[in-house]
DNA sequence: TAGGCCATCTGGTCCT
DNA sequence: AGGACCAGATGGCCTA
């Protein structure tokens, strides 16, 4: 139940880019600029090289200000990813939710409400079922599907089924 | 206009 | 060291 692809999550990733290129931009100038002229080669040659070392020693300090820079910009990026990740992971969770309208504004946590109490629903019908028909289990018992315990065991029949994921 | 929700940035912590 | 994860802060958007 694929909700977008490599292409359609680039686009949105582009529209929350835009959306925060703003914010971007503010950090953006927050970089120090690095003037290669502070030094003349007259100032150079009067000093005896000193003004060359503080001159690379500040150079030095802007790279490793730029280097920090890039790598917040890369944490940055990954973070977005990740929580694209989370906000698809609900949206999927929502879809998933019966009686639900796909155009229905869900907040996240009103998702976990209506997963939780369908997740509820879904048990309380699995309970009910098993005192009608206890040896007539619809679940397709081959692998991927795991049978746990012994026959003598399987007092509770839903609980010994593992869902190990979908048949192909 | 206040309040809710969301996306993003950021620094800290943990893990590999 | 670098990445993943987390929580707090912030600002924008929307709605009652």
């Amino acid at each position: 139940m694929s909700t977008g692809s490599a292409a359609s999550d680039a686009e949105d990733y582009e529209t929350c880019h835009t959306r925060t290129a703003t914010a971007l931009a503010r950090n953006a100038r927050k970089i120090a600029c690095y003037n290669p002229n502070l030094y003349s080669d007259e100032e150079l040659e009067n000093d005896g090289g000193e003004g060359r070392i503080k001159h690379d020693r500040k150079a030095s300090r802007a790279h490793q200000k730029e280097a920090r820079q890039s790598q917040r910009n890369a944490a940055n990026a990954r973070e977005r990813a990740r929580m694209r990740v989370l906000s698809k992971a609900f949206s999927r969770l929502k879809t998933s939710l019966p009686w639900v309208p796909a155009d229905t504004k869900l907040s996240k946590l009103d998702t976990l409400r209506l997963a939780s109490s369908y997740i509820s629903h879904l048990r309380q019908l699995l309970q009910d079922d098993r005192f009608e028909s206890r040896f007539a289990h619809p679940v397709n018992l081959t692998w991927p599907f795991l049978m746990t315990g012994r026959s003598e065991d399987n007092q509770d029949i839903s609980s010994n089924v593992r869902l190990c994921g979908a048949t192909a």
